[in-house]
DNA sequence: CATGAATGAGGCTTCATTCAT
DNA sequence: CATGAATGAAGCCTCATTCAT
């Protein structure tokens, strides 16, 4: 209020870019239900109509956050990526901008993973992004393994990824409540424990279950 | 007319399980703020004062469903865990148990894990939990490390424990979408992935990052 | 506020019925749109989730209006009409327990002819109501016209109930702005308009137009 | 970029059609309070600014169609009557100007008499050019009445008009409802109708209503 | 002249929660 | 013990209307 003179009369593109990051901000701090768009509109510095004329309903308005956000995690990760990186760099450095992207991006990660989680209408939206990632770690350790001479069924493939995905989501958790934490070494800890895990993999080793029923 | 018919007048404690059963139905279902407390009543089968004077606030009803929930789901693991096994043996059945209650308490599942985490007021609640079952995990790790003669700084353990943790829901939320999976089969993968990566981390082996900035 | 003390906690029946009188008072007064919730619900001396637990949402409110004073005049009119009357004495009783019935509801009248057409959402039901009665007495004349050996088209008979109806209509509403005028006079007039213009049909008489284009 | 282009800029009287055209439409459509200035604007092809500049607030800009088409109306009728005609040949195009009309500007009609009716502010504007035309039929009535050496009263007439002005807008409403139905058909139909009953009238036969009370 | 940007105000609807029977 | 009746509060959304460019 002191600081700086807040403009009036702003380009569209702008004033949109305010609301979505109002939007994330409230969104990641109330949750989708208990957010109102009252204090979204208040937090973007604008009224509550201009928020629907640009972004619509909201349910429209929490879509375009989760697209935005998604994208621009995703375009982070994508960035470091070379597919002509061996495949142990290629899961550092995209894990490193993935951590890195959370560390920067708290409210964003957190409407992304806790929110749209538990609110049924956008579970399917996520499920598309989440599913979209599986798909491409997947396809990272069915080269490495076919590298080496090795074929593992589909579903064995799918559930290794789903599981590597959902550890690193749960890191990304725990970094999110911790301000102070640094996301390089999150990133080192969690290739070590993928890429082991993965070198066992392809090795071939096995852990058998007991017989009993 | 004046007689009092017999089949209504159940104990308390009975009907307190209806409702959390219908309360857990109805959360998992909607979510929390979606659900309606005249939805959760109804599907009880009895009157919204009765719910009310029974389990108290919305807030307070919640709280109780992720109580049962939770202290269900611990008590299925820790029922077949004994201390003498050998770690392998621990990992195993624990997280057959845990798979095999997410694949018969779907709803609860759902409560517990997408629920919760999205709504403010009960992330400490759930972050206890999960603390605790972290804490557990990482105590398993700790034995077998230290069984071994090796020592591992504390943040790597809870850390490990965390990516260990992350993967099992994150595969736990895979099953609970897919009504036919085999939480058996699913378990055997998980320790595979798990014990593998683990061993790993028994031999002390590790994969060093690149020593640019 | 000073005279009969208003009673809490009545049973549904009776609010419905006060909430009912209200809102086609309010309806009748300010039109479907410009009518509020807010004074419906004042006028009917009860809080607005009342009106939304037993009579729904606003148009539900409005139809349920429609269909009350829809109700209530045709039953005013079939209850004085007797087959075996001889044509024009059922004219003249339905015609007389219409304007009396307009007379004495002028608020539901309105409701009815000037708001529900107007409004898209209910013209189809008003036209169901209206298209009843044309048949009504498109049937009336059709049955004079036979006793009396002379055929019509249906269409004649379909336009000249219409035109009836809508002379009719137009009467009703002039009525509803004169509270002071007198509907059995207006009926006995509208007899006479009516039944001496079936007259001519049944004589067979007819006006012819000039041939040109 | 610099030079105007030429076909923007038009006339203002133009600009105005245009827009009443468009305000028409969507009153029509819409029903006056659902109908949105954006809308109109938008149908119109121009901002919303323009039009609150040239013909006001929404009201007003209602009113404005009311009186174009009202006008519209009431000329296509006055300019095919002639006074020097007989009573049965004004009347015969009168009507038939009238329904030709409303087979041709349903729209306009739509607003006029389903629209202006059911909404309070605009049914005294409606009401006096409703008068002026039951004014001009009840001359008609009494001049041939007087004509024919016959007196009547006042009340009948005006009464007599009334009915025939409903029974005529109520056809023009079937035939607004009707898109292939034939105007002059109708007009034909309605003369018929018409006339007889005057024919009546002019004979001074009277039905008489039973004497009970 | 023309318009994109902006908002105060108000209406519909729902819900958690409580009272009186 | 049990419930139908009742409500304060709050949220989403839309719209007529006006500025500033």
């Amino acid at each position: 209020m002191s600081t700086t003179p807040t403009f009036k009369r702003l380009p569209r593109a702008v004033r949109e870019q305010q609301m979505l990051d109002a939007a994330v901000k409230v969104f990641s701090r109330r949750g989708f239900h208990a957010a109102s768009m009252d204090e979204i509109a208040e937090d973007a510095g604008i009224s509550k109509p201009m928020v629907y004329a640009y972004l619509g309903t909201k349910e429209e308005l929490f879509v375009a956050c989760l697209h935005r956000e998604g994208t621009r995690m995703m375009e982070a990760i994508a960035g470091v990526i070379n597919p002509e990186m061996p495949a142990d760099q290629r899961l550092w450095h995209g894990l490193r901008a993935f951590f890195r992207f959370v560390a920067a991006h708290r409210d964003g990660w957190v409407v992304l993973y806790r929110q749209a989680r538990g609110e049924q209408p956008f579970a399917g939206e996520l499920a598309v992004m989440r599913a979209r990632m599986v798909e491409v770690v997947a396809g990272m350790l069915d080269r490495a393994l076919r590298a080496d001479g090795r074929e593992v069924r589909e579903i064995d493939l799918e559930i290794q990824a789903y599981a590597l995905v959902g550890a690193s989501e749960s890191l990304a958790d725990w970094l999110a409540d911790r301000p102070d934490a640094d996301p390089d070494q999150l990133a080192a800890r969690m290739v070590n424990i993928a890429w082991l895990g993965a070198g066992q993999l392809l090795s071939g080793e096995v852990w058998r279950r007991p017989t009993e029923g």
